[in-house]
RNA sequence: CGGGGUGUAGCGCAGAUGGCAGCGCACCGCGUUUGGGACGCGGGGGUCGGCGGUUCAAGUCCGCCCACCCCGACCA
């Protein structure tokens, strides 16, 4: 651990990159692009999985695993899909020292072998609907690549699941999208929008992609979730075929949705600050750390007796507690390392403490003595939940109105390519792509998506004044 | 793949005109410290990105290669 971090309303980028690797979440592997997630960043991804597993379970799903490996010829059988993701496969030529017959591609996604998968399986529309989530990693071989956003490999979700229906398909892809959004804000404390992707920016093979949108601390976007209506593409592609009640045969509906360590991300540059990471206290691997103060052997025993006490009565309570009892650096040292890897609160125990029965407690969300108060030993389980509940309400609260405050409602088309270059833009427009790529090529800004809370009546396109009957977001994007 | 840059200890760097490979941080040991990033003393650690060339002598000069980073076209 160690040194000051550079600015975050400096230098974002740098910020970033040095908050990821001293906070120790993540490192860089030996390969380009790739990336170790240590110890503490898959702790906070774990927690993570938790929240998200807890609401696939409680929607009916269950959890399977599929190869890793995937048949190239699979991946030619939908077209969108081949060509979104040819170029940026990795394929496996040779296995046991032999050239393969056919290359096996190492999976960018699941659709194709889950689609052959669910050929076998369903005869019946009895058989239906499938819900099925996997747990994995996947490959996808990016340029240009940064911890966490985008690796060569990552680590996600994906559900599939395949319907009698068009409308129970729909249903489930806006179920899953408002799974990702509740956990998104009252989990991670991270603002989204939910709404639909363009054309252009929707996902490879899908009918309708949509989409958690959020703001992070630099005002660019970032697409936390994706949740796609894949129509009947994949059924077609691979046959999946059920007998109605009718005894006709039809093609299912599908749908794929996915979340990944991206979201470590999101949480990080929505949250973070100078001084280093800020985590939600629901998903902090550390929710409360105890740093005992003392100035020689007689004050030690006292004080880490009162340690001990608080802790044991803080894990009682469930709460997730660190003890830092490490001699060989200075309070000071711990009260910063502890800062950078955003453990929501903190409680310093010193002699003067044991002497008035007293903890001194300091919040993460508000640097310096600003957020330090003195409270009772007595009662200290119920003090700190109590806080950690109003330290993951401030966080939403914060970046709730940040964002916000960075989204503007453009008069004309010169304004909005001045919003765009610090803010997202709000604005009518016509759903043409040539629009859109417009804005692209003058600004570096995409479509977000048109939010699922559509606004109501019409305006006139923010590029080319033809009319339109929905409202989309404008932001360059991660 | 285009443009720019960098490779010397784990990290950050220094090393004019070729001549014993160094500094700061980190790390290890001992002691003093400890309510916002402690200090002293001692110590360990290197195929100088790789290969070839010039030279009595190359981290330094020349050539080729490799890797990584930053900026542009694609992306959860």
């Amino acid at each position: 651990m160690a040194e000051k971090l550079p600015s975050r309303s400096e230098n974002f980028a740098d910020w970033y990159n040095q908050l990821v690797l001293k906070a120790e979440l993540a490192d860089y592997a030996p390969v380009r692009g790739c990336m170790v997630v240590r110890p503490y960043g898959w702790a906070l991804w774990e927690n993570i999985q938790a929240a998200l597993d807890r609401r696939f379970k409680e929607t009916g799903h269950v959890n399977a695993a599929f190869p890793l490996f995937i048949p190239m010829h699979f991946l030619e059988k939908e077209k969108e899909h081949v060509e979104g993701f040819s170029p940026e496969l990795a394929v496996v030529t040779h296995g046991g020292g032999e050239k393969l017959e056919e290359p096996l591609v190492v999976r960018p996604t699941s659709e194709t072998i889950i689609g052959y998968m669910y050929a076998k399986w369903i005869k019946s529309y009895r058989d239906l609907p499938v819900l099925i989530n996997q747990w994995g990693n996947v490959v996808r071989w990016e340029l240009r690549t940064k911890l966490f956003l985008r690796t060569l490999e990552f680590y996600w979700q994906e559900g599939h699941t395949a319907h009698a229906t068009e409308e129970e398909a729909r249903e489930e892809t806006l179920r899953m999208l408002g799974v990702y959004a509740d956990f998104a804000i009252n989990e991670a404390a991270v603002p989204v929008i939910q709404g639909v992707k363009s054309e252009s920016e929707k996902f490879a093979g899908a009918v309708q992609s949509t989409t958690i949108e959020a703001m992070m601390g630099d005002k660019r976007a970032l697409q936390a979730g994706t949740s796609h209506f894949l129509g009947q593409n994949f059924a077609k592609a691979f046959d999946i075929q059920y007998l109605d009640r009718n005894n006709t045969l039809q093609y299912v509906w599908t749908t794929s949705w996915g979340l990944s360590t991206r979201f470590i991300g999101a949480i990080i540059m929505v949250h973070g600050d100078d001084q280093g990471l800020v985590l939600p206290p629901r998903l902090a691997p550390i929710q409360v750390v105890i740093v005992p103060i003392y100035r020689n052997e007689s004050q030690k025993s006292e004080v880490m007796e009162a340690v001990r006490r608080v802790g044991g009565e803080l894990t009682e309570a469930g709460i997730r507690v660190k003890v830092d009892d490490r001699d060989e650096v200075t309070p000071g040292f711990k009260f910063n390392d502890w800062e950078m890897r955003g453990v929501p609160l903190r409680i310093e125990i010193g002699p003067k403490d044991v002497e008035k029965g007293s903890v001194a407690l300091a919040r993460r969300d508000i640097p310096g003595r600003e957020g330090k108060s003195f409270v009772p030993q007595a009662g200290i389980a119920q003090t700190v939940a109590e806080m950690l509940t109003t330290i993951q309400d401030a966080l939403l609260a914060r970046a709730t109105a940040f964002r916000d405050a960075n989204i503007h409602d453009p008069k004309d088309y010169a304004e909005l390519q001045e919003v765009v270059k610090d803010g997202w833009a709000f604005s009518w427009w016509c759903g043409d792509a040539e629009c859109e790529a417009k804005v692209k090529a003058d600004t570096k800004a995409t479509t977000r998506c048109i939010p699922l809370e559509g606004v109501e009546g019409e305006g006139k396109c923010i590029v080319c004044g033809k009319k339109a009957t929905q409202k989309v977001y404008f932001a360059r994007a991660y």
